[in-house]
This record gives structure tokens, C-alpha cells and sequence, in this order.
DNA sequence: ATTTAAACTTGCAAATTGCAAGTGCAAAAT
DNA sequence: ATTTTGCACTTGCAATTTGCAAGTTTAAAT
């Protein structure tokens, strides 16, 4: 990945200068959704993300401090990533480009695990997704 | 620019396939916040987008349905870029991204040009940019 | 008629992406 | 106890994309 220069003092520009890409969303979007996962839970998401790409952008969104990795119980091999409160931060921010995407794009799965749920009542489903995720960090 | 091949399903990915990179939702922003630009103007912001990448960027919006070119008046040489009705749809999903940067990045513009009024009040906010950027549809 | 200027194009080097194998190490199986 | 399996990455390399610096084109101004 590039070095951590800021093209600008713009937040939208220094936004995107961390996960202005086709990859790191996903991964957020995944632990939105499944709340942690493991490396391999990744990579077996219907987008077929590079194995390269996949540990590059989980080092990239780990250092920004977005995703938080701790260890498996009993396992030293496997870890387990979830979001952080900063990353938790960004689902907002998801849900507007879902909710866009299941607007305006054809094909797009109407029945995604959450969209429905989101175009009912988006205040509640956010409130509802954020305790779950947090009732996690519990742990 | 890249084929429109569809990763998968997802409302996210798919919005993904189409802005996510790191210069076309700046492009949005401009003219999110000026209505209009001319070429010229977007070379103009301060994050120095090289000339072709505008230009693939501003075609491939187009293409999407994102932007529209419409003619300068008494002018043959230049053009006219405006949000289309689904590029005004992309506002939420970017005003979302403006605030978690405001949020969690240190150095962004605090007086950023909308940031402290979409804080006060985001949906009175959202509703006074998008009378704006709809009246200039009259035109 | 000549100059200026804005809107792109083009050429090329550098960085990033994506694919296909490989590596390393711990846990499970024998 | 030794082998085998499985998961979490790495690595090498080709293909695509990005970014920089110059063009080129066409119309407007002088």
C-alpha cells in the first residue's frame, strides 16, 4: 500500500485516502454484519477477494485503528478480527452507500441480510446492529 | 477505466465497482457544494487531480448516470458538469463519509465549508443543499 | 490573422492489483 | 510420536491503473 499522505485537510478527501477502494468497505461490511471473523471467513466471501490484497488491507485497516485483531481461544495460529468503536463509526456511512446502491443499481440482491431491514427503519436497525457488535467487546 | 463486471450482488459491492476509488466521490463533493464545474474547475481543488484521471473519472460518472455534461451557454468549447438525480442520492452516503472523517481524523478542516452545519442539523442540511442543487434544474 | 486558453489526449514510468503457487506452523489424525 | 491436514499468510510475476509532464485541438479574444 502507499504511504499515509493526505492529498488534503478535507475530511471527505481524507476519508478516502484510507478506504477509498473496491476492498477495505468490504471488510467492514463483513464485520458489520457477522460481527468477527477470521481470515479465512473473509476470503470466502462471494467477492473472491486476492489472499495478498485480503492480509494487505486487514494491516492497513488494523493500523488505521478501524478493525481490532485479538486471538483465537486455544488456537495460535488463527486470529479473530472485529471492528473497533472507530470502525463501528463507519457503518452509517456503509448503509448510505447500500442503501444508494440498492436504489439505483439493477440486479442488486434485494434480499441482502439487511437491506429490508434498513429501508423499514434505518435508526432502528443502526441502534440494533451497534448493541449487538458492542455486547461482543464484552468478551 | 476497467469492464462493468460485477463483483456480486451486493448493494455495496456493486456501488463499490462504481465509485470506489479515491477521486470520484471528490468529484461528487465539488459538485455537491458548487452545483456547477466546468472542467477547469475540478483541476482547480486543492487535492490536484491529474487531467486524464478527471477525464476518465467525469466520463465514466456520466456513463453511470452520476453526472451530467450539459453546453456552456454561448460557448462550444466547454462544458457543464451537474449531479444528476442519482448522483444527488449520493449525497447522503458522502455527507456520512465527511463526518466520520471529521470525527476521527486528526488535521481535517474543521471549517469545512458544510461539516459544522450538517453537525447542527444533518437532514435540515441535506434538505437545503438538495432545494439548491434542484433549482438549478429549472434552468 | 494571431494569440490565448480551456478541455482534453498521449506517452511512459511507477505503483497497485490480481492470479497462482508456495511457505510456515500449529492442530488434528493416525 | 510421527505424519498429515488446514489455516494464515507470502511471494513472484503479469496485467491493469495511476500519476506526471507534455502535447493537441478547437474556439474565443485581441
Amino acid at each position: 500500500m502507499k504511504t499515509n499522505e493526505k492529498r488534503s485537510d478535507c475530511p471527505i478527501s481524507s476519508s478516502l485516502d484510507i478506504f477509498g477502494d473496491k476492498w477495505s468497505l468490504l471488510i467492514v461490511r463483513d464485520l458489520m454484519l457477522h460481527k468477527t471473523r477470521t481470515y479465512g471467513d473473509f476470503t470466502k466471501a462471494k467477492e473472491k477477494i486476492a489472499t495478498n490484497i485480503l492480509a494487505n488491507r486487514l494491516q492497513a485497516l488494523e493500523e488505521q485503528g478501524i478493525i481490532i485483531k485479538s486471538p483465537y481461544p486455544d488456537n495460535k495460529v488463527r486470529g479473530l478480527y472485529k471492528l473497533s468503536e472507530k470502525g463501528v463509526d463507519l457503518i452509517p456511512a456503509v448503509i448510505e452507500i447500500a442503501l444508494w446502491g440498492n436504489n439505483h443499481l439493477s440486479d442488486t440482491d434485494e434480499s441482502s441480510p439487511f437491506i429490508e431491514e434498513v429501508k423499514k427503519n434505518k435508526v432502528k436497525f443502526l441502534k440494533k446492529i451497534m448493541d449487538k457488535l458492542m455486547a461482543n467487546d464484552a468478551a
